[in-house]
RNA sequence: UGUGGUGUCGCCAAGCGGUAAGGCAACGGACUCUGACUCCGUCAUUCGAGGGUUCAAAUCCUUCCACCACAACCA
């Protein structure tokens, strides 16, 4: 199929054919405050990508310029995510703009120098008031004009640890009366007591992203920053931190910053602060929860990182805000799983089937193909004998218009096996169906009845001597709401987890290992819980247009 | 009342002056030993709205309108 086209690729191709690039190089950089979602793995593949297509490099940044938010946990997991979802570790390596700390340093200090920065002792609440509204320009500080030997004096002293957090800022000189809130003489230091989780107590005071991120790309030779949208009004600044920490800056050595529009999915919520109230609520199982949008959730319940990345292509990269129906990505899933994915047979809730006329001792053995459409995956023998067990909702002795299952009287076939004509109905006292006494067309087989009938309904079986007992977890969406409001809670879908016991498996699904993906006939795919052994999760229901109506 | 950005089918999205691609969803129908899959068909006289330029406009000009982002010592 076509994709939407990806303006990036276009940027890219006219800074390639003018010449003014000759080696890309990407970068996505998480901050590691939280698990990696889809949302992310947008970020990830428009960056790697990318590289990947124009033969560049592409790295891992952590942008861990907070102390108070980040933890190793996620720095952990977040490689980990990349990893599974690109196939492969960073070609252009792994960094931490923590690392960067000393010569980011040095540039504020160079700066200063240049009288483009200055300490300010404006408080917050202050430096707000200064700093004027939407429409209204603000005001300089009153520390605007200090020296460059006192701020010098007042940035070491800052470093060396003589100021409580909040006391001071170093604010690079730009312009207050500047339209863009974001230009109005804009903090690029703060102080911080606080440890850090690589630096430790190192350092005290830390530089802000709109400062530290420029540099960061600069010093990783990054040619095409990509981010989401809500950067746009930040890439002057980002131009300005370029143009004046780096002498004279000419293209090919200097990145710049382009933006696409963010993910939003329906039935999702990508914010990671309510993701994180989730899992310490515990109204997930932890991050990696399968109905979670994250990548170890999507992982977890099965997901490839191909569907992934074809429903990301599909959605496209364009500027415009908008709201995906999860229902692409989904079907990115079922189209991969489809051609894919091994047959096998389940049986979630079972009913027991006699066959009058079967032998009782014996145990006859069918051939089935492990997928209709493809011979070279093969086949396995399916035992059959004269017990076996179909799914309950396979019979009806009150059937609704255009039943094609098994009713009372009339034929159906068992798939891969003999035709079978259900002759009577056990109940037990209450009147519930206990079993079905059934005559198999044991000269027909598993071939075409030589009279010409046809067979309109097919249906799975087990034989009852040979299955096995398994748990499987069915997963429905996490959230009532197409688009989720502000209220999360409220959308919470309270039955998006149900575990399914009591569910027949057949025999060859006791080999089945984490990572393997399987389509149980008529229901759906599935794969083992990559934390509970012995469960299979759904990753997701086939589609049906049986309407009784 | 500021700046930047975005508005093309229910949802995404191509298109970049030559007369509206594609995908998802939906709906018909065919096929089927999975009511799956596959297949075939239907689904924007119209591109946020109004004006203008042109032989020709979703594409250019213009005036509006709507939505998103920005006033952290977060990223």
């Amino acid at each position: 199929m076509d994709y939407p086209a990806n303006f990036i690729h276009d940027i890219i191709e006219k800074d390639i054919s003018d010449g003014v690039i000759t080696k890309i190089h990407t970068r996505f950089p998480p901050e590691p405050n939280g698990y990696l979602h889809i949302g992310s793995a947008k970020a990830i593949r428009i960056n790697f990508e990318a590289a990947k297509r124009y033969g560049g490099l592409f790295n891992l940044r952590y942008d861990d310029t907070n102390p108070e938010r980040e933890e190793e946990e996620y720095v952990k997991a977040i490689r980990e995510d990349i990893v599974w979802l690109t196939g492969e570790e960073p070609a252009g390596g792994v960094f931490f703009g923590s690392d960067c700390f000393e010569k980011c340093y040095e540039f504020a200090v160079k700066l200063i120098k240049d009288e483009k920065a200055y300490v300010c002792d404006l408080t917050g609440e202050e430096m707000r008031e200064y700093r004027g509204t939407l429409t209204q320009a603000g005001k300089e500080s009153p520390y605007r004009k200090r020296s460059v030997a006192e701020n010098l004096d007042l940035f070491a002293r800052m470093k060396g640890g003589e100021f409580p957090n909040g006391a001071c800022t170093l604010r690079a000189k730009i312009d207050m009366t500047s339209p863009n809130m974001n230009m109005r003489d804009p903090a690029i230091y703060r102080i911080n007591h606080t440890p850090h989780h690589r630096q430790g107590d190192r350092w005290c005071i830390y530089p802000l992203y709109d400062y530290a991120h420029p540099i960061q790309d600069a010093l990783e030779n990054i040619t095409h920053s990509c981010c989401s949208i809500e950067f746009e009004n930040h890439r002057p600044l980002y131009d300005w931190v370029v143009d004046n920490v780096f002498d004279n800056p000419t293209r090919e050595n200097r990145p710049c910053q382009f933006e696409f529009a963010r993910l939003n999915m329906t039935h999702t919520v990508m914010s990671k602060r309510y993701l994180r109230e989730l899992v310490e609520t515990g109204l997930v199982d932890g991050w990696d929860d399968p109905r979670m949008p994250t990548l170890s959730g999507l992982r977890r319940r099965g997901y490839t990182p191909s569907a992934i990345a074809d429903f990301l292509d599909r959605a496209g990269y364009s500027k415009a805000q908008s709201v995906v129906a999860v229902d692409m990505l989904e079907h990115c899933m079922r189209e991969e799983l489809n051609a894919s994915a091994l047959r096998k047979v389940a049986v979630t809730e079972p009913l027991l089937v006699t066959i009058a006329n079967f032998p009782d001792d014996k145990t006859e053995t069918f051939s089935l193909p492990n997928h209709p459409g493809d011979p070279a995956l093969g086949k396995r023998d399916m035992p059959f004998t004269k017990q076996i067990y179909i799914e309950r909702s396979d019979f009806s002795d009150n059937p609704p218009p255009k039943f094609h299952r098994l009713k009372p009287g009339t034929e159906v076939r068992l798939m891969g096996a003999y035709i079978i004509k259900c002759d009577e109905v056990v109940r037990d006292v209450s009147g519930e169906i206990v079993e079905l006494i059934c005559t198999a067309d044991i000269e027909t087989g598993n071939g075409v009845p030589t009279d010409g009938r046809k067979i309109k309904g097919t249906i799975h079986w087990l034989s009852a001597a040979h299955c096995i007992d398994a748990e499987i977890m069915q997963y429905g969406r996490l959230f009532t709401e197409e688009e989720v409001g502000e209220n999360y809670a409220d959308f919470l879908n309270k039955d998006s987890a149900k575990k399914i016991t009591g569910v027949k498996l057949e025999k060859s699904l006791e080999s089945a290992k984490a990572g393997e993906r399987f389509q149980f006939v008529r229901m759906g795919y599935f794969t083992p819980d990559t934390k509970n052994g012995g469960i299979f999760n759904s990753i997701v229901d086939l589609k049906s247009s049986y309407r009784p109506s």
